[in-house]
DNA sequence: CGATTGGTTGATTCTACTCAAGCCCGGTGG
DNA sequence: CCACCGGGCTTGAGTAGAATCAACCAATCG
């Protein structure tokens, strides 16, 4: 019971005649593969892992040879501490890729399926051969590492400063927006978010008890409603104020009018935030 | 005042010779920079820019056209909030590069001087050309952008699920071990550290008045001195314990040993905890 | 010299954690 | 069929860690 737990035997195998359709994430906006590149893909990839809600598809510390294409299901990115502790990182859903590791370091970080989920591996090395042989594949890997890294840094500038209902709420914007394909929200839209309050908190940094007192917070002032994995926006205006509160060139909008900008930092009292907002850092 | 204080211009410009070594961070470790890979690298970079301590480099918002190294000095990551909060992401010593967006984003960060500094732009579209043309630069990048995001990872974790104490304590450890160039730390080691109390509390998620409080707390029990931004290691053990409270892979020891791992999870009282150590996530 | 920045400390408040209990529901087994 | 159990969710009461408010000191600078 506990190996297989801990690192389960993949379910089924079955070879995935169509592959560029399971590397969409991997392959989306790739123009230049060609048959011969495509072929490479195909005999690069291993076969379909199938993997059921709960098991781990690879450890912190494991040896990172190969990256994997989430085909269908959901999948947590989380890091572990010896006592117990878990941050949750990034939660992953299909077309997504993870496993990335700096080459020659081990795993820094654990994935482990959240639903049932089939992933197609591709060895570290044959990744390579593959990227270097076809260019737009390459800048596509770079994308996905540089997106990849705006959103860890969005989820710690959340984390570091967000109050526990803006955790919460960039989370549930951030997954929503993911899942149904960037798509504008429209009020009362229903989106099948299949976390527990236990994962809401791993992944905020907060406690499953006080996720829910959240939750109930966001439901009675009308902002969202989240039940049996069941995410229903009630007002997308209301989340997206909470879940967003960055920047993004408002500063830059009042530069248009410098004068205005000037006089309004000479009779503005000076606190210690907007000095910060004017002056950066030091 | 407003104009120049949010996007100064550069103080002074040189065309640098050797430009190799002002891109070390960028070029370690490629071994197939020819003399046209060279060549074409110094054509590709711009005048090194030369900053002083709280200049603004970049802007969260700005359109991210060019890549960064940084030669000399300190500088920060951080991202902005419209109510005056920022998180900063990361602190950046000599030889980082930074600015990396993905194709088509603004920049969705912001890049600070803490002291004087100098970097050296490349424009990304002739870095892309660069990269083409010499595949084991194209590599490093890549590593770069792999070990960027671990970073990431680890700050966000120590960010979501340490106290006060760990998330300085982890702070300093980590721009210690890069500052020392990652030599073993000793005793009573001294190494400078060009922050202020306030830039430690935007980067933990902290109040400086809490960062003051707990820095003064990890003095008296021996762990570290930070003053006048020296930092003196007392005891490297305390703080390696304080600091990467991870787990890498203990789990994989107990394996030897599944039998023994199978009783004791049988007859050890079954903890939310234990469970979710043992069981991963669902 | 006043003004500003960085650091320090105390008193108070509040957010989020801890402990504890109970509910609902699906599964399991007598 | 019902009793039992575990997991997820919910709520309350008490607590702790960090924020806030408010001074004050030391050094630097124009």
């Amino acid at each position: 019971v506990y190996t297989t737990t801990v690192q389960p035997a993949p379910r089924s195998r079955s070879q995935c005649a169509v592959c560029v359709l399971r590397h969409r994430g991997l392959c989306a906006g790739v123009d230049d593969l060609d048959l011969d590149g495509s072929a490479a893909l195909e005999a690069a990839h291993g076969a379909t892992r199938v993997y059921d809600a709960g098991d781990v598809i690879y450890q912190q510390g494991d040896r990172s040879d190969q990256v994997f294409n989430l085909i269908t299901g959901w999948v947590a990115i989380h890091r572990d501490f010896a006592d117990g502790r878990r941050q949750i990182v990034e939660f992953l859903q299909p077309e997504a890729m993870f496993g990335m590791e700096a080459a020659g370091d081990l795993m820094g970080h654990g994935a482990t399926a959240l639903t049932n989920a089939s992933v197609c591996p591709i060895g570290t090395a044959k990744l390579d051969d593959l990227r270097r042989r076809v260019p737009s594949l390459n800048e596509r890997f770079i994308w996905l590492l540089q997106r990849g890294g705006r959103r860890l840094r969005e989820a710690q500038a959340t984390l570091g400063q967000g109050s526990a209902k803006e955790r919460i709420a960039a989370l549930l914007n951030q997954l929503a927006a993911i899942a149904t394909g960037r798509a504008p929200m429209r009020a009362g839209a229903q989106v099948r978010i299949p976390l527990t309050q236990r994962l809401i908190a791993e992944a905020t940094g907060l406690t499953s008890i006080h996720v829910n007192r959240v939750l109930r917070l966001l439901r009675e002032s009308g902002v969202v409603e989240f039940q049996a994995s069941q995410l229903r926006i009630v007002s997308p205006d209301k989340l997206r104020a909470l879940a967003e509160p960055e920047d993004d060139s408002a500063a830059r909008g009042s530069r248009l009018a410098p004068d205005e900008g000037y006089e309004d930092e000479r009779r503005a009292p000076v606190t210690d935030r907007s000095r910060a907002l004017l002056h950066g850092l030091a």
